[in-house]
DNA sequence: ATATTTTTGATTGACGTACATCATTCTGTA
DNA sequence: TACAGAATGATGTACGTCAATCAAAAATAT
């Protein structure tokens, strides 16, 4: 009943502590044999080495950096404030963690961010990527230092980061299209299409899958080109009021990026009758699922990506398995009755 | 940078290291003055309490019992593989785990199994519930000696369970009402439900949750009296093939629990153009959701449920905090574009 | 056979906290 | 003023592993 512990698999294998320890720690001057003894010995008494007495001994402490957008969108807000949660969190486990906003959308300010951070980065960095080879090759000298790197919510791919941390946006778009479909069928006509900016990875992401299977499976709907609200609820709402007044035919909307609020807004001042999907999880977004102008809302959860983030970095500086399914980011669906 | 130890905090507070323990664990013999003397440099210093040394120097491991039906359904038995994978993951933080898989719906064999388990049932007890006065006698004698209990995926409410683990089951039938309603939209016509027995509280409640929204919203839409399919594949296809070669007015289905396999392979022999809801994330849903048959699929995810009753019954334990947004079980929705 | 190298044993001191014991100092009250 | 009782200090041991050292034994080379 009481724990075995590496005294106990020394007894068991006929060695002493000494080796059992070099073996655990895969330090050299163990013959083969001996190793595969010990090995059998900690099988047959199931010895799982303990952690917390591991960490203590190794005074082993962790210091992760993450580097996010500055920008007031109610995601981003979220993401900032769970990141402060994790933080007095993971305290406990000997993990701090430093938070840095930057300007949003700028490369250059990722460079200089990690360049002026040099080895106060700790460990390992998440980062929200921004598309540009700036940023791929700053990920790659840090990962030459030896520095994990976790993107987090927008990916760089093909760069050398060790994992990506977020949803399939591609995915999300096609859930998106999946839904509105079926939400607008059987009527026909336009489609608008509300997102943030152009040059956003996960935006451009969303719209591709969105596209994909509207172009497939929806040959009876006309998806319009794009509004660009810079996330910004202000000018989502006037160009969106502009649109609807001068378009008669719309039949659905997808809102993949920042600004919900100037959706819902011009929807309900047109006051016309379509459905709708957005982002984000806000105040306005609740009101709008439940009074019936929003048909569904896709998010993502920041506090699921944030300790996701936090764990990944742990699991690669101690060289251990991740738990894929605990990992997984889910694209979560929300109806008027599922609002947590 | 070097991490506070609660030596520090003694020196910061100007008292010795025994009066600090003496307040870090609430033993008695310290003047209130003095413990917020110490309280205020654990602020000042951001003290941290070690929980690796700490659980180290308690010795303290935790034993905690798995009570789960032993039935053959896709998600039962992925519950029970959960827990197999959990107990070697929680071996490193001396969280040792027992599971008992027993005839499904017999309160008897609940209530025979915490008694014959006396004091083996360890810290803690996580149980699939089922209604009875029986079961909530054994959980509430449990409760008086000290056993934590977590009821886990059905709940038994007015029972002195610490905590429930598992979905909101009346939000999943709105949710699925609230779907489907927009699926079937315009056509009007008669609504199948098939579920798995009328004991299962889960079950029940998405129904309620079900007819409230088709009664509140769809007066259009004819809710039929539900099929009971005991969770077998075999009895859901003979009943439900039945029904549909009976009543050609069915435009809607929702299936809330087991044997989705029957429901499938009915509907695919009827031929018939349906909308449907289902529950289980299986191969048969799965390729069902890829070819059209069903629309979307409703679920909860047995591995995030298992590692949130492990947390809550070590947290519990502990008498440390718990994370509710990390143990928030979701009702996750599955059309053919977010399949994981 | 001897010398050299490799492998193993034995031992020790951390790591930060828990917990117990005994000695000492500070209270307030008889 | 003395003294009981409370509050605090000082100290030591333990938890299970890591990491380093030195000595001893075994295997290998010469």
């Amino acid at each position: 009943m009481a724990r075995v512990t590496a005294q106990d698999v020394a007894d068991e294998a006929g060695v002493s502590l000494a080796t059992v320890d070099r073996v655990l720690n895969n330090r050299k001057g163990v013959r083969e044999s001996t190793i595969r003894r010990v090995n059998d010995a900690m099988d047959r008494l199931n010895f799982v080495r303990d952690q917390a007495a591991a960490n203590l001994a190794r005074r082993k402490s962790y210091k992760f950096t993450f580097l996010v957008p500055a920008g007031e969108t109610t995601f981003f807000r979220d993401v900032r404030s769970e990141i402060e949660i994790a933080q007095s969190d993971a305290a406990k486990d000997r993990i701090s963690i430093d938070m840095m906003a930057l300007p949003p959308l700028e490369p250059e300010a990722i460079v200089k961010a990690i360049d002026n951070l040099g080895d106060e980065i700790g460990d390992g960095l998440a980062l929200v990527a921004v598309e540009s080879p700036l940023v791929r090759d700053a990920i790659r000298r840090l990962r030459q230092r030896g520095v994990h790197v976790v993107t987090f919510i927008s990916d760089i791919p093909n760069a050398d980061r060790s994992r990506f941390v977020g949803i399939d946006n591609v995915a999300a778009g096609r859930v998106a299209a999946s839904l509105l479909k079926r939400f607008v069928h059987p009527r026909t006509g336009d489609i608008a299409v509300v997102a943030g900016s152009g040059i956003l990875r996960d935006h451009v992401e969303r719209r591709m899958g969105f596209e994909q299977v509207m172009r497939a499976e929806c040959p009876e709907l006309n998806v319009l080109p794009w509004i660009e609200g810079e996330e910004l609820a202000g000018v989502v709402e006037e160009k969106l009021s502009q649109l609807l007044s001068e378009n008669k035919n719309i039949v659905g909307l997808y809102s993949l990026g920042g600004g919900t609020r100037g959706v819902i807004d011009a929807i309900e001042a047109a006051g016309l009758d379509m459905n709708v999907v957005t982002t984000e999880l806000s105040e306005h977004t609740r009101s709008a699922l439940i009074s019936g102008t929003v048909d569904a809302v896709l998010v993502q959860d920041p506090s699921h990506e944030v300790r996701s983030a936090i764990r990944i970095l742990k699991a690669l500086s101690d060289d251990t398995r991740i738990n894929e399914k605990q990992e997984r980011i889910r694209i979560e669906i929300f109806v008027r009755d599922n609002l947590p």
